[in-house]
DNA sequence: TTTATATTGGAGTGATCGCTACAGAATGAC
DNA sequence: GTCATTCTGTAGCGATCACTCCAATATAAA
């Protein structure tokens, strides 16, 4: 009945994504999303409402499509040593080419704008508390299987897990080395883990 | 000879900091560092060069008057483990009322600025190294006074100290509140310290 | 084919960005 | 006092910001 649009919504989130993962949020411009996603003004506006609501989206198709598919591919797996391994070490190793100290687009985020932001900062908290009970389910199967140590509880582990995680991804954007960053991972995880993390 | 300034340097960069501090490098503009600050336009462009000159000059400044400060204050008391737990709780207790979320201006301009700006990323390397060797000094001390197990070495103590003090600023800006992020602190100390965080 | 509806490209909005030009004011040297 | 020099206030620079307006265009229903 009406003219459809001319192009991919998924499409447009995803190439936006790593516009805004690469610059942050405000030194994203919409000259610069117009060039990563190819809409014109009217499309976008029409489309996205705004630049702050659409970054929301892009949040959470961040969320979705980058954390959520690597908790599933690694943090699932059989081996819980092994994924805990894998989700911390690919935040280094599985970027782009001469991509290194992009970091997390959730994590860049709460340094940038979560503290001015309820919003936002909901959807950054929401994801923590996904990532915790990922952390935690495998860290108490790895208990269980008696890879690693009783002495402390889990959700301490999963706590550590967590804050670690943010700790290595925002020293990596002063690093700038995804060489030595994946040594300060593996450095990490020994610690928190045990020596499990080495066979693994 | 000629006309004296009509400010003091140390005070419009003390002003400056704490602007730049809560709302970050991009996100403060020349008219809030003129309402900060009392300068106007010209004075400041005499003084200081430009906004990103001013900005280097302001995270020296809070590099040696904040942390150094507090490196002094803290990490060099006599009691060591005593010091690294005040150095940490200060950091979410410390602060004006008010101003959960707001970590540490050198952590945050990490995230915001370090990966585009070669300047920036130096001071903060520089000031992880600092940091890092205070930490170092303090847990080998504690280790030689028996009061934490050597079953770890004390590099890796210092490294997992810094990465999880990181971890904890960042995490403070999605959580904004301070009376949470001392329990995160105190967990995270008893867990990379043991038991003689709590004595302390 | 006509019509109703929605999308599109492109020009352009006022506001704000970092920054500058310049005249006048304030100082110390003489 | 006069002068040389520097600082200060103000007005405003061009560029860019997020965003809007509108005529042209493309579709599906009738």
């Amino acid at each position: 009945m009406a003219r459809p649009k001319n192009f991919d919504q998924h499409q447009v989130m995803a190439n936006a994504m790593q516009a805004f993962w690469l610059k942050g949020y405000q030194a994203t411009s919409m000259k610069d999303l117009e060039l990563a996603t190819g809409l014109k003004p009217s499309s976008f506006y029409n489309t996205f409402g705004s630049k702050e609501d659409f970054f929301l989206m892009v949040l959470d198709y961040y969320s979705e499509k980058v954390v959520g598919a690597r908790m599933e591919r690694y943090l699932k797996q059989a081996d819980p040593i092994k994924g805990i391994k894998d989700f911390f070490t690919t935040c280094f190793t599985d970027l782009p080419r001469g991509s290194e100290g992009i970091a997390c687009l959730l994590v860049n985020s709460m340094s940038e704008i979560a503290i001015h932001h309820d919003g936002i900062r909901k959807v950054l908290n929401q994801n923590e508390v996904l990532l915790r009970a990922n952390f935690l389910r495998c860290v108490e199967q790895a208990q269980q299987e008696k890879r690693i140590s009783n002495q402390h509880d889990s959700g301490v582990l999963a706590d550590q897990l967590l804050i670690t995680l943010n700790g290595l991804l925002v020293t990596s954007k002063a690093i700038k080395n995804n060489e030595k960053m994946l040594e300060a991972c593996l450095q990490s995880l020994r610690f928190i883990l045990g020596e499990a993390v080495v066979a693994s």
